[in-house]
DNA sequence: GTCTATATAAAGATAGAC
DNA sequence: GTCTATCTTTATATAGAC
């Protein structure tokens, strides 16, 4: 084996320069959107050329595909494991709520750009896989409603689909306001979406 | 008077080429983004070439400026109607939701538009007013909760900040799934909608 | 890993003929 | 009101030097 005396092997702590351009893209991105956001722009903030950044990337589309499909896959990890688990179908519920306002504190900037472009770069072959997590995210939320109405914890009269989709779209609704160490906590913010969830904002009768 | 004899005037409800144009653009704007719709595109969809757009509207800005301006315009009023009008805290918050999802189903391209474009388009000077009319939203909100609350009608432990702005976003996000003449009436989604958050989705204990 | 320099394409917009 | 033709700017991406 020759020596290898070139590039060290980074800290596992330590981000690579690879890791840290897709962070910066991916604020940006989830700032002005995708299609918005220049290779200048990136490059500008990350202090050097255009040209430079295609020494660690493709193209603009893989930045965002591999920004997308690492996010995509730590939270569907996520999902599966409050599936699996033995709570309640109420509490486990509760915890996929959560999970999704922790996702937005921790990865406000995916979620953005999930929320805002997936549509649109769904119709690429390239970004075939959002579909598919899309499908698979129905699954998990009408698994949960049908096993909560199953056994009680929730009203029988809902539209499940109707349902499913509110919830959907609501839990990742916050990610275009919430910012991290502003008024309020992520937790807090997700108690009182619970609230209104579960028991709606009418005064008791 | 000199005889005018060309460009007869329109029927009232003859929509001028000016309107059925802003209708074209206002559609693609709402299905790709207005910064991924290129002005090509609206005039591809209209049958004429792009240099003919520039006969009609001054620039794209132009054009999306319109369409926002009108539909706003036609939105507060309506708000305001229901502001003044002498039902009850209760009826008043079930009116400005259901004129949200009327305003889906009738202005759908319009609602998508200010949904996903309005952040980035407010930072140029001409939509200022967006800012505006965003604070108008929020004043009328948190006035029907706040006499919800007085009267009784609502939860009195309510967080009226988060409240209003998780009504302001979801009563506004079916928009990224609505289809007229789909499998749900507008009304229906109301409904469901209204049901979800005045008393939500637990069952009664 | 970044820079210089540049190729190539796409997009907004304009001028004047019809 | 639309077309032909074209200008100008902006954007993605590449090649090779350092």
């Amino acid at each position: 084996m020759a020596a290898t005396p070139a590039t060290p092997k980074p800290e596992p702590d330590a981000p690579s320069r690879r890791e840290e351009l897709l962070r910066i893209a991916a604020r940006l991105f989830a700032e002005k959107g995708f299609k918005n956001t220049t290779v200048r722009d990136i490059a500008d903030a990350a202090g050097i050329l255009s040209g430079s950044l295609y020494h660690h990337f493709d193209s603009k589309e893989s930045m965002v595909d591999e920004i997308l499909r690492s996010f995509q896959d730590e939270l569907f990890a996520a999902y599966d494991e409050i599936l699996a688990s033995p709570d309640d179908a109420r509490t486990k519920l509760e915890r996929a709520v959560r999970l999704s306002f922790d996702a937005i504190h921790e990865h406000g900037p995916e979620v953005a750009i999930f929320q805002n472009d997936a549509d649109h770069l769904g119709a690429l072959e390239r970004f075939g896989y959002l579909a598919e997590r899309n499908a698979q995210s129905r699954a998990v939320w009408l698994t949960l409603l049908q096993e909560g109405v199953d056994t009680g914890v929730l009203r029988a009269d809902l539209d499940l689909t109707l349902t499913y989709r509110f919830i959907r779209d609501t839990v990742w609704v916050a990610v275009r306001w919430y910012r991290p160490g502003g008024q309020h906590a992520h937790t807090e913010i997700a108690d009182q979406y619970l609230t209104i969830l579960l028991d709606g904002i009418s005064a008791p009768a």
